[in-house]
DNA sequence: TGACCGTAAGTGGTCTGAGGACTTAGGGTT
DNA sequence: AACCCTAAGTCCTCAGACCACTTACGGTCA
């Protein structure tokens, strides 16, 4: 086996079998070299690659530690791989995050929190009081990301918010000639998922959540050029 | 900023711009070290981080390049790291999977495929026939993952995969005196699935899918152990 | 006695240079 | 035309040295 893949197994192997938990702090990189059978370099390529995965940290001067292992800060970890994938890609996504943020929207509208109202209610006023992209784009993901967390699994929040933010880089609120159609369908459709959510209505939240998100898909696929058709000879 | 960081912004920078696209060829590393300013070690510790995230890929004496960029892909990178979640965390996992394999359970009965239906009773055929533990978890992906490929979304197939494949790890089907009682239930459950499948009926399906797996998130609950009490003084 | 600060040990981060292992393409041979 | 061999190109691994940061200890001063 090459040396890198011999201490990444090695290093896999310390935490899969209970040897080290999450926080626990590994041996200094020499003993560690010494240990799997490898060189410095391998051994920190090693631990680049499942640093990058988010399941170990290497903090400067103090040591390297395994990290919490929580999924949602592991799926976080994925935003710098899946901010690189195509726009065809990106729409088999989407769909991931319309199910399951219409399911966390109607978990949100079931557990009727009476705070969570109001707190949407104040985030659509600063929405729709404001025409500028990236105003738009946070105050968008504020509104879905504290739905999806008042619906109560922080793993569907952080896949969710990953997948929001790679759509968020086509820029389909910039300034053009559909720019206030298209911002008033959007704002339409935030409201509609608050009054659900305050109308207590789970089925309804669901319905709105995935019909406003299917709507952002039908925009991405209006961006998408069409696929160039093979010619004869 | 380090040098890693700078590496790793570069190279992702060159992907994001499409300067470089899906399976586009890299410069040698000696000419991207001088492009981005850093030495070989440094660069070679960013390209390690990108192949984890399954954005590049290296091959030994021919070149670095950029991956398909495919979701599906990419997703499957992250067995990785969820394969090292403990279970507190699989548990907030299996409900993303109950959520989507439920959905695309549910799109592969609206599909109606003639050959789905018999190539998962020859699956369950040997499932039910069978009591290794290895088999069984071989089978049972099986038959999931035919379900799911044929919901369309390749996605959530993959999603689906690598969480089905930590609960794998978790012997649930270990001789033991629940053994036959949870094998029966399990067995039931998969023909549920498939009669609604065969049946061409979506809701059914969703439902069969979503209490099947459910039925999954209960067993591995029930090998939790109680959480540790703070003891007073 | 307490807080503050400087120092030294411990640890990860970066660079350089060298040689090995693998892939690929091209030319020569059969 | 098919096969094999060679050589160039490229990534892989190792070794050693030095730098940068963190941490804890012990001394100093108020």
């Amino acid at each position: 086996m090459a040396a890198t893949d011999k201490a990444l197994t090695g290093l896999r192997q310390m935490i899969a079998s209970g040897a080290l938990g999450p926080g626990a702090k590994f041996p200094p990189e020499p003993e560690l070299c010494d240990h799997l059978g490898v060189s410095r370099s391998s051994l920190r390529e090693a631990v680049r690659s499942l640093a990058a995965l988010g399941v170990i940290e290497s903090r400067h001067g103090s040591g390297t530690y395994v990290s919490a292992l929580d999924p949602a800060e592991i799926i976080s970890r994925f935003s710098l791989s899946v901010e690189l994938i195509p726009l065809e890609g990106v729409l088999q996504l989407m769909e991931v995050r319309r199910i399951l943020e219409s399911h966390a929207t109607a978990a949100a509208a079931a557990r009727q929190d009476p705070d969570l109202a109001d707190q949407l209610g104040e985030i659509l006023d600063q929405l729709e009081a404001t025409t500028d992209a990236a105003d738009i784009q946070k105050l968008d993901a504020a509104f879905h990301g504290a739905i999806c967390t008042a619906g109560g699994n922080p793993t569907v929040t952080a896949l969710t918010g990953v997948i929001r933010g790679r759509g968020g880089h086509y820029r389909i609120f910039e300034p053009g000639e559909d720019f206030e159609a298209i911002k008033q369908t959007s704002d339409r459709g935030h409201r509609a998922i608050l009054a659900a959510i305050t109308n207590r209505d789970p089925a309804a939240a669901a319905t709105a959540a995935s019909a406003h998100i299917a709507q952002t898909e039908l925009w991405l696929r209006a961006l998408r050029p069409d696929p160039q058709v093979a010619l004869p000879d």
